[in-house]
DNA sequence: AAGCTTTGCTCCATAAATTGATCACAAATG
DNA sequence: CATTTGTGATCAATTTATGGAGCAAAGCTT
């Protein structure tokens, strides 16, 4: 049987989401438009885009992040070099890295 | 008529799901966690947690972000002072801002 | 190479997200 | 102060995401 998505979330997530809603929330205030405006150019309804900001757990990300790209708000891009870059450079990292992952010896080694 | 929710999406918004899967992919790998794993500690699917780092659009961004929160991923967080402080330092800015934005003099200062 | 594990993919049933419309309130304008 | 505009919330209708099971391909391990 189907199971909902009736998810508990960690605080974490939550306040992730939030401060994603408010960057975003702050770039088009910055561009002086409207909730309207930038529901249409990103192709969605005015509702959508407020509960984006308001920092919904449900929202797609599909949807979030065709409203920074509207807005210009570069998520990701700590460097400058632009997202098409850093994209393409985990790509090429990924192809060294292991595909799975065997449960053998099962030891973390945390790298924070 | 409600309408549905075929979106064109543009090319950042690809990438950007895209780099967040594979950030996503290579925290799993590198704690030598299955999947499974990850799901059971996220409360979600084997699968979504596969269609999160494919860079799938359509995931809501509650089950991303939780999936970023079990794996010890710190997103946003570029200064180190941890998700909580900045998303109550943006907020507090927040309070500083107009609530709404009159179309007026229509003028866009783009700050980048 | 054999054998076990992880992953990616399909299909389907169902819960949830999204839409368009509408309302009331807040806030900027004149 | 009156008017206009932006926003948030709600509701019904519909599209969509999600979970579960199963299968095939690929990856570790020995």
């Amino acid at each position: 049987m189907p199971k909902p998505a009736n998810r508990p979330t960690s605080r974490y997530a939550t306040e992730a989401a939030e401060l994603l809603g408010l960057l975003i929330r702050h770039a088009r205030i910055a561009r002086k438009m409207t909730a309207q405006e930038v529901a249409e150019r990103a192709g969605m309804s005015r509702g959508l885009v407020s509960r984006i900001e308001k920092g919904d757990l449900g929202t797609s990300i599909g949807a979030a992040f065709e409203v920074a790209a509207v807005l210009g708000l570069r998520l990701f891009d700590l460097d400058g070099r632009g997202i098409t870059f850093r994209a393409t450079e985990a790509r090429s990292v990924n192809t060294l890295l292991p595909q799975t992952v065997r449960a053998s010896s099962a030891q973390v080694d945390d790298d924070f």
